[in-house]
Order: structure tokens, then C-alpha cells, then sequence
DNA sequence: CCGGCTCGTAACAATTCGTAATATTCGGGC
DNA sequence: GCCCGAATATTACGAATTGTTACGAGCCGG
């Protein structure tokens, strides 16, 4: 994958540079145009994937440039300006714009709000974490174990925030009260007996001996110990 | 179509209210929530296309709860904070806020914002959109699936609805309150087992197998889950 | 008007999970 | 070691949630 390419339109060698100059610093692949004519001239050669342009072009109306730019190109455009208006922002963020920063401005912000450009649209694809432990896979984006052989388990959502709270929390005591704040969140009045069906639910499902639980081991008066190295990834 | 969903975080009422009669004038629906505790809440129900955040709320880390939103759900995000230092700007957008606006702000400017990143967020619905994941492939404009072996399952327009909100978030929870405001649209007065049904007649279609079902998954009390990696063209 | 299709409703089956009843274990006092 | 009350484990049951199937209303194209 190729670093995003920034394409930089302004007519003053100064910001121009110094744009160039922080956007590579920051890993960016930059190109610098002090002419509008020029910029589209290389945009039939490679789309960007964000353009900061310069309102205050000699040589078009930046803002009609923008509205092509928005309509035509795939790329975000970000307006940087010396017109710090609210009126002034505003027609540029309506005439397609995806944000409107005005001089002076800090080139660390500036970094950092074309990199939010980037991710912008986003798909949340979450990576689905999974957790190591004793021979088991816990999969928690598909609610199942799986043991060493490969053979699949699956368990409940609340069986599963359980096993969180303990894989989240190795050899650590968690006492009750913990629990019922981690988990349940509610009340806990009445009969917590819940957390207790909960648990054994949960040894059974690692087939645990019930005499001798080598993983989900209770302390009595004071709460539950997950023994057993996890990894997550 | 329904009008975008904006929501409103902010624990001081002149504001909310302010920003809650500019936009609704701008034509969105809006949410407004005093406090982080309820704000989530809601995000149960119906999943918003931007989120208004100020960063000094009473109950929770404003930072912390921009990093999770942005991570988990897939609506934009804009922080509005009082604190105006570059390094505020760049930590909130860094931590994948996508616009940071100050205060004092001009509501015209945050109505222009919104707007800017919704057109960023929106999907234009390309007429002949398919979608590869688990062996099938999804063709939305002639409403059928075919399979790796090239047989082709057809679907009706109710069952392709459910389909794209699964293939469009794929590995997400979804509720069911988010389902019906997805598809239904409507009041969601009466019986919602309809969704269930249409589940179901999607299942057989999958030849998911009831007992172990591996691409839509139940999670019992909280909604349903898409696995599978998904891949659009 | 008929036959096929879609899709919501309703009835019934299956699952989840908390409560309550019952059994077991723990720790201290004797 | 033995007994007892308390803490914990297990099991059984039932309410709520979800899955499946059957049925019928609405909608075409013949």
C-alpha cells in the first residue's frame, strides 16, 4: 500500500513549503502547485487522496475550483484561508469542502485533520479479539471456544462477559461486588445468586472438575481467581 | 428516506437547545443528552449519523468516550470544547474526532460542518452494488445470492433489506430498535416479530443451520450479529 | 377469477437466564 | 475429628426472548 498522496495548492512559497515540509515529516506523499492551472493539469495523472487548497489563488476562483474538485474528483478537500468569517466558511464547507481552516493555523492541526480525512468513511470493521489460554481459543466476536483439538463450544453473551471479566483480569482475586459492577451494572439488591449460575455454567462449559477446578478457582469469603496464562491477540 | 439522525451531547442547556433549533430548522432529526450515561444508552436503540460531543461533561472522560464512538459505531463524531490549545485539537482528532470546533462557535458554521460530514459518511447507493463474504455473493440489483458453486438463491426486496444492513455492518452488534429505524422506518408500534420472521427466511436462504448458526448470529436480550468478512464492489 | 408470490400475524417450539430450592463445601468451635 | 452455620455449587423450574411454521391478506400477471 502506498502512502496517501496530499496535494497542496497555494501560491505562497512560505505555507507551501511548510506544508510540504510537516505533511512528509508525518509520512505523507506531497505535491506542491502555486496555480491552479497546473494542479488540474497533474490531476489527470494521479488522484490524491486529500487536496488542501488556497482560496486565494491569482489565477481562478478557488471556490469554484473546490465545488469541481468536491463533485468530480474522489479526493476530501480541505480549504485553508485567510478569510476567517463564518460566512466565508461556511459557502466553502456547502460548496463541497471537508473542512475550512483559516491563517494562521498550526501545522501539527493541520496533520492531524487531514489524517482525519483519511479515515474518513469508515467502516468500524472491529477485528474481533480472541483470547489464549490453557488449550482454549475464546473467539468473543462469534461467542465460541474452541479447545485444543478444534472442537467448538459455543457460549452465551452473559456466560461471555464472565469470561471477559476473568481473561481481562488473570490471577487476579475479583470479588463479588466487582462482578456486579463489571457485569450486571444494575441494582444488586436482591440475590446475586445469578453470578453464581453464571460461573458454573461457564466451569462446565471448560469442563472443569468440579472438585478440583484448576482454571475458575473460588476463594471463599472474598471472590473468584482466574488461574492460567492468557495471550490476547 | 428519513432525515439524518444528529445527536447532541452537552451538559449545558443553552447550548443543547441552541444547537438542537439549528438543526432541526436545517432539516435533521436530533437527539439531546446532558449526560454520557444516556447518550449511550440510546446508542442502543438507534445508531446516529453524527454525534456532537462537548468534552467537559460531568460524568465520564469526553476524550474517552469520542475514542470508543469512533471506534464502534460508524457515525461521525464532532467535538465542540471550550479548550482552544492546538495540542486539545490535535489529541481530539487524533483520537479519531473527525472535525473539532471551538467555542464560541456560530451555529451556521456547525450546521455547515454537519453537512460536510455527512456527505462524507453517506454511501451513494450505486445501482449495481454486490457483496462477496462466506462463499456467496450478494447481487442487490437482480435480488439474488449465488453461491461459490455459481447456483443462484433468489431474495425478496424485504429479506435484501436486512441483508444489506448486515453487510454494511458487518461484526457489529445490531439491535433491534436499530433495525426497525433502519428498515421499517415506520412506528415500530405494534408486534416487531416480523423482523424475526424475515431472520428466519434469511437464515433458510444462508443455509444457516439452526442448531449452530455462523454467519447471523442471536445474541440473546441485546440484538444480532453479522459475521463474516465482507467485501463490496 | 385463478395461481403464484410476498410478507405480516399468530400459534407453538426452543433457547436463555434469573430465581428458588437443594446439595455441597468451608471454617471455626468443641 | 465432629458439628454447625454460612458461603458456594448445582439443579430444577419458569418467565421472557427468540425461532419456526402455518395461515391468510394483498398484489400482480394471466
Amino acid at each position: 500500500m502506498n502512502a496517501p498522496l496530499v496535494t497542496i495548492l497555494d501560491d505562497e512559497p512560505d505555507i507551501r513549503h511548510m506544508l510540504r515540509d510537516v505533511l512528509e515529516d508525518a509520512g505523507f506523499r506531497t505535491q506542491c502547485f502555486a496555480r491552479a492551472r497546473e494542479f488540474e493539469a497533474a490531476l489527470q495523472k494521479a488522484t490524491p487522496d486529500v487536496c488542501l487548497v488556497d482560496l486565494s489563488l491569482p489565477d481562478t476562483d478557488g471556490l469554484a475550483l473546490v465545488h469541481r474538485l468536491a463533485l468530480e474528483q474522489g479526493a476530501a478537500v480541505i480549504i485553508i484561508s485567510g478569510r476567517a468569517q463564518v460566512q466565508d466558511r461556511v459557502t466553502g464547507l456547502e460548496l463541497g469542502a471537508d473542512d475550512y481552516i483559516t491563517k494562521p493555523f498550526d501545522p501539527a492541526e493541520v496533520v492531524a485533520r487531514v489524517r482525519a480525512r483519511l479515515r474518513g468513511t469508515r467502516t468500524p470493521q472491529q477485528p474481533g479479539r480472541t483470547a489464549r489460554f490453557a488449550g482454549w481459543t475464546a473467539f468473543f466476536d462469534r461467542y465460541a471456544l474452541e479447545d485444543a483439538e478444534g472442537g467448538e463450544v459455543p457460549f452465551s453473551h452473559a456466560e461471555g462477559e464472565v469470561l471477559r471479566l476473568f481473561l481481562e483480569n488473570p490471577k487476579r482475586l475479583i470479588s463479588r461486588a466487582q462482578m456486579q459492577e463489571s457485569l450486571g451494572g444494575a441494582a444488586g439488591e436482591s440475590f446475586d445468586r445469578a453470578m453464581d449460575v453464571r460461573i458454573s455454567r461457564l466451569r462446565t462449559k471448560l469442563r472443569e472438575d468440579p472438585k478440583n477446578p484448576r482454571l475458575i478457582k473460588t476463594i471463599y469469603g472474598a471472590g473468584y481467581i482466574f488461574l492460567g496464562d492468557v495471550s490476547w491477540s
